[in-house]
DNA sequence: GGGCTTTACGCAAACGCTTGCGCGGATAAC
DNA sequence: GTTATCCGCGCAAGCGTTTGCGTAAAGCCC
C-alpha cells in the first residue's frame, strides 16, 4: 500500500491495540464519556501521556464537518487600522478556541475573490471581512451564503441590507469633527472623502452635510470631493480644494493618511499648517501623537474593539445564538479625539 | 445514521452515481489524470460545474497528511514591524498557494505554548515564529521538530544554533548608526539594548563595540543599558544614562517605539533634542518620516522582505529542497536611514 | 432465581477523497 | 493468429475519528 506521510504520530488505533481495547472505547475515555470505566479510563489516559498521543484535528475537523477557524480577510495587513483590527479578532478568537485564517487582497477583487474561495475550501466555519475599495461585484460573499458559511463584514462594508456587519458611527463621528473646525471659526470647509461607493464615505459626507444644517450653513456640494486614496489621488484633491473661489481654510481627510499626504501637499504649496490651513482626520494609524503636523483633531474609530465586536458577533452566528438571516450591524460609537488646543 | 451538518455540498460520489461511474474515475477525471478517457473527463468537468462541486478540502488535508497551510506566531500583530512582516509572509505564501495561520504571544510563553500546541494540532506544514521577549524555554519548538514540523525563526530568534532563522545583520546597521554618531562628534554614546537573551540585544552590543573599537575609542560598559522595551523601562533607562557622570549626548535605542518614549522623557526633562541630546534608532515603524522629533536615523530592517525571506525558506524546507536538519540563519542586510541633514 | 435495569465495552459505519492494483478490451507488433 | 502493449475504468483499502446501537456481565428488586 502506498506509504502515507506517517510522521509516525500515535492514533487511537495504536493505543487500542496495545491495551487490547475497541478504538471506540479509547476515543470515548478521552472524551470522558460516562459509559467508560475509570480503570479503563486511567489507563487509557496513562498510555496516551506515555505515548504523547495527540488527536489528529485534520481527521476531527473532517469527520465533524466543522473547523473551529474563522477566515479574515482585510486589504492590508499591514496598515495600522487593520493589524489593530486582526490584533483584537486574534485575541477573542483565541478565547473562544478558534483559530483564524489570514487573508490580504490589496484591494484586488480577482485576488478578494480568490481567498474567499480558498477560505471555503479550506471549510472555515466563518468569515470576517473588510472589502476591497475596488469591489463592485458580491458574488463571492452570495456563494458563501449558500454555502451557509456566515459572513462578518466590519469597517469597509458594501452596501446592502441583508448582511451582519459591526462599523463605527462615522456620521457622529463626522459631525463632531466639523462642529469642532465650525466653533474654531472655519467656515469653508474642505472633504476629501474616499470612493463613493463605500458606506463610510456616504457617512462622512452625510455627517459633514449634517453638522453644517445644525449650525444653519449652506451645504456646498463642490467642497466635497472623493479621491482614491493614493497619494496621487489626494494631490489631486487638494489642488482641486485649493483651486476653488471660496477659500477653504479647513480640510476634513478620509484618514490619517490621507491627512498626511495633503499635510505634505499643503506644504509644498507653502502653506502653514494649522493657520493657512487645518486638518481633521480618523485615526487610522497610532502616529498622531508622534506626527510634526498632527491633524488638528481625529476621529477615534477604535480597531481593535470593532475587530472584537465582529468576532463576538461571527461566533454567535456559529453558536446559533443568532439567526444566520437576522441581519444586525453594530454600530460602534466613534469618538472625536484633539489633539492641539 | 448519525445526521453530520450535510451542507449539501455535492461530493464525488454523487458525481460518480449520477454518471453511473466509480468515485475514482471521478475523482482522476478532475485531476486530469492521463488514464481517463477524455469524453469521460468532460461529461465529468461538466456535471461538477453544474452541481457547482467544490472539493472538499478537509477530507483531502486529512487524506493526505498535509494542509498546506502554515501557523505564524508573532509576539503583537498590531505592532507596525510585525504586520509588515505578516502582509510578506501571506503574499509569497498566497503565491505558493499555501495559508497563513495566525497567533499572537502578546509575549508570554504560555500563550506562546498553547498557540503552538494549538497549530501543531491543527497540523500546519510549518511555522514561522517570532519568540516572545520573556520566552526561555523551547521545549514547545522542540515538540514541533519531534513531529517533523520544519520552523524558521525570523527577527526573534532564539540564541540556538540548530535552528532555521532569518534575521537582520544588526550589527552592521548598528556600526552604520555608531558611526554616524561618532562622525558628527558624539563621544559618549548611551545604548538602551532589549533583553539580555535575545540575539538581536547581542548583536546590537556587539556592533557598537565595534564600531568603537574601529575608531580605536575605548568602549565603556556603563553606556549598555539593558531595558524591556516598556515605556516605564525607558524612563528607568534615560533616567540612568542620563545620571552618568560622563555627559551622554547621543543614544541608540532598540527600536522606534522605545525611541519616542525616550524622546518623550528627554522633553520632560527640558532637554533639546537633536542639540542637547540625539537620538538613533532601528525602524520598526513607518512612523519616522512622520514624527514630530524623529531619531536623527535609523536601521531599517525590512520587515516585508524578512517575512517573504522566511516564507521562502520554509516552503524549500517544506519541499524537500533544503534538508530539515540543515541549519541555516539567512542574514539580511539592514541600511542605515538618515533623517536630519 | 427470574426478570429488570445499569454498567462497560465492542462492532461497524460513516465522513470525502486518493491511489495501488487488477482487468477486460482494443490496438499494435511480429 | 498469437502475443505484447496500452488505454480506460472499477474495486477496495485506507487516512483517524466519532457515535448509534448491540450486547455481555453485573447489580438490583422481589
Amino acid at each position: 500500500m502506498r506509504k502515507v506521510v506517517s510522521s509516525g504520530q500515535p492514533t487511537i488505533k495504536e493505543i487500542a491495540k496495545r491495551l487490547n481495547i475497541s478504538v471506540s472505547t479509547v476515543s470515548r475515555a478521552l472524551h470522558d464519556h460516562h459509559s467508560i470505566g475509570l480503570r479503563t479510563k486511567a489507563r487509557v489516559k496513562a498510555l496516551a501521556e506515555e505515548l504523547n498521543y495527540e488527536r489528529n484535528q485534520t481527521a476531527v475537523y473532517f469527520q465533524q464537518g466543522k473547523t473551529f477557524t474563522i477566515g479574515i480577510l482585510l486589504p492590508e495587513l499591514s496598515e495600522a487600522f487593520f493589524s489593530s483590527a486582526i490584533s483584537g479578532i486574534e485575541d477573542t478568537a483565541y478565547s473562544n478556541n478558534y483559530t483564524v485564517l489570514l487573508g490580504q487582497s490589496h484591494d484586488d477583487e480577482a485576488r478578494e475573490k480568490q481567498i474567499i474561495q480558498s477560505m471555503k475550501q479550506h471549510r472555515v466555519d466563518g468569515c470576517i471581512v473588510s472589502i476591497g475599495k475596488n469591489t463592485r461585484n458580491y458574488d463571492h460573499f452570495e456563494m458563501l451564503r449558500q454555502a451557509r458559511i456566515p459572513v462578518v463584514f466590519f469597517d469597509r462594508v458594501p452596501d446592502l441590507h441583508d448582511i451582519h456587519a459591526v462599523s463605527c458611527n462615522l456620521e457622529s463621528g463626522t459631525i463632531q469633527a466639523v462642529d469642532f473646525l465650525l466653533k474654531k471659526g472655519h467656515r469653508v470647509i474642505g472633504m476629501i472623502n474616499g470612493p463613493e461607493q463605500l458606506v463610510a464615505s456616504k457617512e462622512r459626507a452625510t455627517g459633514y452635510i449634517k453638522a453644517l444644517r445644525k449650525h444653519r450653513l449652506k451645504y456646498d456640494p463642490e467642497l466635497i470631493v472623493n479621491a482614491d486614496l493614493t497619494a496621487a489621488g489626494t494631490d489631486t484633491a487638494m489642488e482641486y480644494l485649493l483651486s476653488l473661489k471660496r477659500k477653504v481654510t479647513a480640510v476634513v481627510t478620509f484618514n490619517d493618511y490621507v491627512a498626511m499626504d495633503a499635510v505634505q501637499y499643503a506644504l509644498k504649496r507653502k502653506l502653514e499648517i494649522n493657520k493657512d490651513i487645518t486638518f481633521v482626520s480618523y485615526a487610522n494609524t497610532p502616529v498622531s501623537g508622534y506626527t510634526a503636523f498632527p491633524p488638528a483633531a481625529s476621529v477615534e474609530q477604535f480597531p481593535y474593539e470593532q475587530g472584537q465586536a465582529a468576532t463576538n458577533m461571527l461566533l454567535s452566528l456559529l453558536n446559533g445564538e443568532h439567526a444566520l438571516n437576522d441581519y444586525t450591524n453594530t454600530i460602534m460609537e466613534s469618538r472625536l479625539v484633539i489633539h492641539d488646543r
